[in-house]
Parts: structure tokens; sequence; C-alpha cells
DNA sequence: ACACATTTGAGCAAGAGGAGCACAAACCCG
DNA sequence: CGGGTTTGTGCTCCTCTTGCTCAAATGTGT
């Protein structure tokens, strides 16, 4: 069942604008592919994709190379590739003990990246702002851009309001209502559109796009260091609730008897499947953070009982929580990234058994689990998704045709941001 | 930002399928309205009005009434109404103590409704769909149709697999992967679609498209008896998980040491907030229903201790498992449905302070709290609003032009059910 | 009562974009 | 080297929306 509303007519020019979206979608999601794949996938004729390839070639967004033979019969098809210069973005990168900034092309190459440690604990927004401006420096100092940045998308560990970037409430930072947007919008140059957005909902993003869950209509990416986020895609969109706030899946109740929460509340999940848990019940000081997680796997390695008896008490609670989520959202595949990505082999099968037992078995059937491809790059690649997706829902916007008419322009008011 | 992903390209035709949807979907949800109305409303042009409009109208799936003068200048634009019996919906629903059958006709008007008891507790498969065989006869000898009926919508107080009807679970019905939707298909006459799914995302349907969250983009409805369903709907579309197994909120753990949940898992929400808990609490019988739940009510209007302790018992379990449900969907509205929304005036305050006490600040300052609007036929009403949804995604099929074109086609099998 | 402004429907020509067809080009195979 | 196959090219046709002009229906002001 479609659903797919819409209160606005659509017009001729939509037509034209859906298909190069589509065209311009596709290279930039599946990479190359030859001009027939095309019309196989889009659906469209052959005439259609030729005039609309034409135009996005003529406009610099793709390029065609001369056809390489493939061994089958007929006429070989040329390859269109999505031009990486010709749309790039900056994206930024705000973890619990890294900062991160990087150019992405169109087509998701990476052209440009560096990543700084970052010290655990509190920093002021403006310090963070001049250490993520002093990053973009060097990226664009390293490749003067051919053409304009389309787009910033920034990752951070927190809670994010999309429309402006916002940071409701970001622990790890110590922030609390810190307008992160509007900062860096002054700081990198306010001529281009920025969106900020939480760090696990942008790496379910990349995931899904680049990462372990290609192809996957509907996922649940978790990550955690300290504290626990979760990113849901459903029919390829991003589900963020209504101001973005969505996904807070640390904060769920689990445990009415159990700890305090950094965000205030008792027992949510994060207090018992955050990293400052595990190293807890490791005997470990729960400031250990990365490296303390680290010496509790390799421990497990070695046979340690009391490290393989955190972290199963860890999987439990992991397992516990993901049954509620499984109940609620029915997802095809969990994907497990940052603490839960390192610790998963080591969980796994307490994990499916906790499912298997709280689950109920209609959704429980059609889940898998399966751990982060992109690591810790992942947010970065999801805000590069993030900043693109103007381009790729319009790449007529950005091919010097930017007319102006009245429902379209409405409508995109009222869905952007 | 819009996300709207679509693999397949479009062609003129779907311009002109898409427009006469949007006409036909603003009627049906929004009720009769004049031409220029309509004109502002899509964005469309007055031209295009006037074609779509008239097709539609020699179709019959309209009419023109002949403009009323409304004191404003200018020439008054004709009245456009949707026509209820040029299209009509069976639909069932199949709750926990009762079990009804009507008739709708586009635009939402009941023409014909017939609710009956059901014995609580255990009843065959074959037993249900025969009463409700014997019900739709009734509704459909009241009122014999001039037109076919274009589908039929099923609520059911079970989790549901949406492509073909299949209970996966019902505790309430006695009921483990009993094949609901194909028998019904046997027993009504196999020639109309039929759809089958959850009575709580139903009623999350129906809330939005006609009860107390008209508009709402994005809300969480949450309904109960024994058991609790909740289901969600953002930006207009009901979320239901990848095979419509989501919305299972009754199921999220939330109390460890909590009591055995009818699904055999330990400290369902469920188990805190369903009536037989509330029963419980209150030294009742759980096995009392909903006439101990009113008497409940009734104590605590009298005054008894009792009484509002269980409620406000209930109200912290209730406000508990929201906050972890407010954290992770972010909604912008919560309706009460079923128990709750008979509870809600009791419980109110109490769930709203634990709200605070345990949701971010960010998403809960943003949702609100309202009680059902339509009550128990809110199943009902969305299961209609299922049935009707491929009308209104392509009205141009129920006119008469069945031609066909491949990748459209494609299209709608693959996203359909 | 009458002229005028305003809003809206009607009808028609124009423009835009995809579909479909015929033909040519480029490849494999025997 | 010729036949079969696949694909690009170029063209016309068709569909659908748009934009414009004119007419119709109403309220307002003198």
């Amino acid at each position: 069942m479609t659903f797919g509303r819409q209160d606005l007519g659509l017009r001729s020019a939509t037509v034209r604008r859906a298909n190069l979206s589509t065209i311009v979608r596709h290279l930039h999601d599946r990479g190359p592919m030859s001009r027939s794949e095309l019309v196989v996938r889009t659906g469209l004729t052959r005439s259609a994709i030729r005039g609309l390839i034409g135009e996005l070639v003529a406009a610099g967004l793709v390029s065609e190379s001369p056809a390489e033979p493939v061994g089958t019969p007929g006429r070989p098809s040329p390859l269109v590739s999505p031009e990486p210069a010709a749309a790039v973005v900056l994206v930024l990168d705000i973890e619990v003990d890294s900062l991160a900034a990087a150019l992405i092309g169109l087509g998701g190459e990476v052209l440009e990246h560096v990543r700084v440690p970052r010290p655990r604990g509190h920093s002021s927004l403006a310090d963070v702002v001049a250490d993520l401006a002093d990053l973009a420096g060097i990226v664009r100092l390293r490749r003067p851009a051919a053409r304009p940045e389309i787009g910033i998308g920034v990752a951070v560990v927190g809670v994010v309001r999309r429309s402006d970037g916002l940071v409701s409430m970001a622990p790890n930072l110590g922030w609390i209502d810190q307008p992160l947007g509007d900062r860096l919008a002054v700081a990198l140059g306010p001529m281009v559109p920025i969106h900020v957005a939480n760090e696990a909902d942008l790496g379910a993003l990349a995931e899904v796009r680049r990462g372990a869950a290609i192809g996957a209509d509907h996922i649940l990416f978790i990550s955690g260091e300290v504290g626990v986020g979760g990113g849901l895609i459903v029919d390829d969109r991003p589900f963020t609730g209504v101001a973005g706030y969505g996904g807070e899946i640390g904060h769920m109740p689990v445990n009415p008897d159990g700890r305090t929460c950094r965000c205030g509340a008792v027992g949510c999940w994060e207090t018992e499947v955050g990293s400052m848990s595990l190293l807890r019940r490791a005997g470990r000081s729960p400031e250990e953070g990365r490296d303390g997680v680290d010496a509790i796997l390799a421990e497990a390695d070695a046979g340690s009982p009391r490290a393989i008896q955190a972290l199963e008490e860890t999987g439990r609670w992991l397992g516990l929580g993901l049954s509620g989520l499984v109940n609620v959202l029915n997802p095809r595949l969990i994907v497990f990234g940052g603490l839960f990505g390192r610790i998963h082999p080591y969980v796994a099968d307490i994990v499916e058994a906790e499912l298997d037992r709280r689950t109920l078995a209609a959704p429980r059937g059609l889940v898998r689990i399966v751990t982060s491809k992109l690591g810790a790059e992942a947010p970065l690649h999801g805000a590069a998704e993030l900043a693109f997706e103007p381009v790729l829902a319009d790449p007529a916007l950005w091919m010097g045709f930017r007319e102006i008419d009245a429902p379209e322009i409405g409508k995109m008011a009222l869905r952007r941001c």
C-alpha cells in the first residue's frame, strides 16, 4: 500500500525534474552504470534516458565514458558516471573523542578527510566550532574547489533539532540548547545550506546507502559509546521524528530499579548497555572509555571470566532493549555500530537468545543483526548524504535552471528541513 | 528534507493520475469544497482543475452542485462533493468483546453499520469468519450496492501480516498463525482486494483522517483493553514496520521483575497498563473486563482511595512506557484510545508528570496527549481508509480506463501490500 | 437602478516532455 | 564475413498542463 500523500498537484515540469532526480540518485547511490542499465532500472525509454543524460552531461553533473565491450552480443552501452567534482559537500563530525572534517563528492567519493582526537569531557560550543572551522580550512586548502560547495552536513553526538541545528542536549559535550547550526553557519560561511543531525541517525543513513544495509528497506542502526543512539530508516527515508529528536533509544526506560541516567531519569537503557556499565561490570573505572573496552575484549579473548561475564550481562540488556524495539518497529535489519559493533562478536549469541525469549514470533522471524561496515566514518558519510539530498531531489536546481514556480517551491519550503 | 525516494521514472500519464488522485483525496479527506478552493489547495490552474473535475464528474466519482452565493464579490464557485455511492467499501472489525461490519462510502460516510457483542475468550477462526460473513450479509442486504464494493478492510486485535492477512498472534482470540485474510476472502467473495490490519494501526489512521488528530503529521495512537497496541502515523503515512508487525508497544520490556505476559516474556508494558493489572490493583478479578474498569472509574468518582490508587499506579506505568516511546519516536501528538481513552481524565496528571520526569526535554516539549474522538468505531473507519487507498491513489483505475503500462504497474505491485 | 470591480468558469492555442518507431551502429558468433 | 542481437539516434505523435482571452455571476458604490 502506497499512501503517497501529496496535497499539491503535479505539473509537466515536475516529471522532468523527477526523472533527472531518479537518474542522478541511481548514479550517486549505486555508482557508475551503463546507459542501458539505467533504462532497465528506471523504466524510462531509451529516448527519454538519452535526453536526460544529455542534459546532465551538459551540466557537468555526470560524464559518459565511451563504452567498454563486455563480452555479450549487441552494441555496448556507454558507462555513465557521477562526476565527483561537480557537486562537493563539506561534512563535519563531532564524536565523543574525535572531531573530523571531510570533502565528499557526488557519488560518495571522499576527496579529503581529516580526523583529530578530542579530549573527553566538556568543551564549549565556541571551542568546538573553532576547531571544526580549522579542520574545514585544512580540507578546503588541500583541495581548492572548482565549484562552490553545495552544502554542509554535520553529525553530532547529541539531540539535534533538524530545522536549525540547535543541539538540545549533548551530555558528552556538556551542552544544553547550544545553537551549533547557527554558529557553524557563521564560522564556515553562511552561503550554503547547513544540515545538522544526530550522529546515529546519519550512521543509519550511511549504512543504508553505502554500508552494511545497502538495499534494506527498513533498518535500525544502533550506536553507542557512553550514550546510546539509534537511527531508523524506513523505505529509504530517515525516520527522525517530528523535529529530528527521534531515535533516542538510549533513553527507553528498561529498569525501574536501575541507575540514574545522565538525562536525569532512572533506568534508561544506556545505563545498562553504555560503555560505562560494561566497564563497571568488568571491575574497571567507568571513565576508562574506549581503551578500557578494548582491554575488556582482550581479557575476554584471554578467557577472563569477569570480562566474559560483564559482556554477557551487557548482552542480555542489549537483547532486552532490542526486543522492545523490534516489537515496536518491526525492522528488517539491525546494524550494530560504535561500541556495539566492537562487542558484537562477543555478545551475538546472548543477544539473539534474549531476542528469542522476549520478541514476538512474527517480527522476530524477520529481523537480522549485522555489524556496521563503515565503522567510525559512518556518521561522516551520512552527513554527506544529508547535504547531497537537495541535489539528488532536484538536480535541475544545480544545473543553471533556477527558474521558480509556485506550487513546487511551496512544497519544497514545507518539506525541506 | 524530502527524501522522496523513487527508483522508477515518471511518465506524462503519471501526472494526470497523480492530479486526479490529489483531488479525490482532498475531497475524501476534507469533504466537499468549492472548485476554486481546490485550485488554491492543489496549486493547479483553473484550466487543469476544470478538466480533471470534468472527468471525475463524468465517471461519477464526484458531483458538482450549482454554486451557492457566499456573500463575497465575484462569481461563486460550484461545490464539488465526493459521491459516497460511487465507491463503497465493506469494513469489518474484530474486537475483544464485539464484532462489527459496516459499509462506508467515499468521503467516509457510514452507509450501514452493525455491531454485535462477542463473548470474551477464545473462538475458532471458522466461527469468527462465519459471524463476520453474517454481519456482512446484513449490511449488504440493507443497502444493495449500485456498484460493486471496491475493497474490504478488516481490523483485528492481533498481530497481522499485511501482505495476506495472516494473524500471527491474537491472545484475545486464542489465535496463532490463523489465515484470516484468506478465509475471509473465500467467505465474502474473492472478487475484491481484502486488507487486514491491526486494530490500533487502523485506529491511528482513523484519528488522523477523521478524528482527534486531523492534520497532525506525526502521531502515536495507543489503544488497549487486555492487551495494548499502538499505531504510528508519520507524514500521513501509517508506519507498519516491514511486514505490518510494527506497533506492538504492549510488548516493550519495562519491568524485569514484572509478571509474565501472554506473549511469554516477562515484564511487558501491557502487564502493567492493560486492564487486567488495573483490575488487580483495584482488588478485582482480572477477568471482569470492561465492566470492571467502569466500576473502578465510578468508585474513583466516589472517592474510593483504592480505586484512585490503582489508577495512579497504572498512570505511572503508562507515563513510564510513553516516555520511552516519546524518546524513540518524537511524535507530535499521542491519542489515547480504548481503555486509555476512558481512563485518560483520571490519569492525565500522573501521566504528564511521569513524562516530565522521564522524557528528554526536547521531544517532551513538543508532544501533547489527547483523547480519541472516534472511540470504539475508530478501527472501522481506519479499515475503510485502508480499503479506499487504492481508489485515492489512482482514481483512474476506477473510472473505466484500465489501460496498463509497464513501469507504473511494476511500482504498484511492488508497493501495494 | 446602473456602472464597475472582482472572482471564477469556458474555450482554445501553445509549449513541454515522454512514448514509439524506424534506422543505423557496434558488438558476438559461427 | 554475414547474421543475430543490443543499443544509440532522430524523428513524429500524443498527452497533459499552461496561459491567455472572454464571458458569467456576484457584490459595491453612486
